[in-house]
DNA sequence: AAATATTTGGAATGATCGTTCCAAATATTG
DNA sequence: CAATATTTGGAACGATCATTCCAAATATTT
């Protein structure tokens, strides 16, 4: 009996997501989504509910493919070190080639919203404990295979990766430079290895 | 024959800094200014010319009062490795104590509008490359005094350290507990020791 | 004290904000 | 093909946005 959506929700979320993550929840209005997404104001409210709640989508949505990514690395490359080393190298790449220069969408959500808005900060600490996790599991597996020393722990290791991914991408919103991007985690990466590993 | 301002400009600033450090550029409206001010929007408009201009004059004024506590500390402190712990310790007390978890003005400034303009741009880029001037010379001078080992350039251990402070002012955005703050610099400047210095 | 130059408060501006609403369009069901 | 349930486009809403404007207030100078 109902007539069917048109419209492609994944493509309206990829779309929405992009705006969002370029110019911040502040920054874009309504009516720069419904040109971004091509859907009518009504149809966006009657499907996501208002900008809020799309947004929060749209987050999700970002962070989710973020996830993919990341954990997609640890299928493809066994030795841990090299593992996290990749994961940055990826993001450097991200950073370099993205000519929006729009960082990464979580940092400046949370730089903008998280002392403002419960519903952002509580996914802000969802996903700092999520990445935590992964590096953490990283860490503890190379630990265990001998190619990361046991001197630091793990939890404390992943904190200072995930901390200067967050940097990394504030980093590179003023100066996206390939050099200077690697000699950041050249030095970051560095915690890794020796100290009598 | 003029009429005098009636107003503390400082205190103005000082006022407005705040206001655009907790809710950001686009999440401040004029109208907030001026109850944060007291200043009726005339004045405002008369004395700053307009928003984005007193947006500009509070980010330097932040700017000037940020660089200005960080220099203190070298004449305080002697030995480089102890100042820069030091710095970060500052950092630290900063987040857990702000209640209203603001986080540091530029790097919200950055992530929320770097990529849109140019003139918020050229203050970001101006003050990256300040503060890595000023974190190269005290590595360069604890180099020089045996602090410091010298296997890794002081220009690349300067934006390590950078990085890792613009992390942690997000990181602590979500999470401002001094515990896990402390073992991320503890990890983060494990890179100053050892390694042969 | 009068004249002058500047600041000030507050109303008014047009633009834009997020949201609501409704009639027209449309795909599915009987 | 008719009935139905849903989506859609676009107008309209009141609120708020940054900004402008002007008369009243005020401190200095003459």
């Amino acid at each position: 009996m109902p007539k069917e959506v048109l419209f492609d929700e994944e493509d309206v979320l990829r779309r929405g997501t992009e705006l969002f993550w370029t110019k911040g929840y502040n920054g874009t209005s309504m009516d720069e989504l419904t040109r971004a997404t091509g859907l009518s104001r009504s149809s966006i409210y009657n499907s996501f509910g208002g900008k809020h709640e799309l947004f929060m989508r749209c987050l999700r949505y970002y962070l989710n493919d973020q996830e993919g990514q990341l954990r997609g690395l640890a299928d493809k490359i066994r030795h841990v070190d090299q593992r996290i080393r990749a994961a940055f190298q990826y993001a450097v790449e991200d950073i370099v080639t993205d000519r929006m220069r729009k960082g990464c969408m979580m940092v400046n959500t949370t730089t903008e919203m998280v002392n403002q808005d419960k519903e952002i900060a509580a996914v802000a600490a969802e996903n700092m404990e999520n990445m935590e996790r992964i590096f953490t599991d990283w860490i503890k597996e190379g630990q265990a295979a001998g190619d990361i020393h046991t001197k630091l722990a793990p939890q404390a290791l992943a904190k200072h990766l995930f901390n200067t991914y967050s940097g990394l991408k504030v980093y590179g919103k003023t100066r996206p430079d390939r050099k200077t991007l690697e000699d950041i985690i050249t030095v970051a990466l560095s915690v890794l290895e020796g100290q009598g590993a």
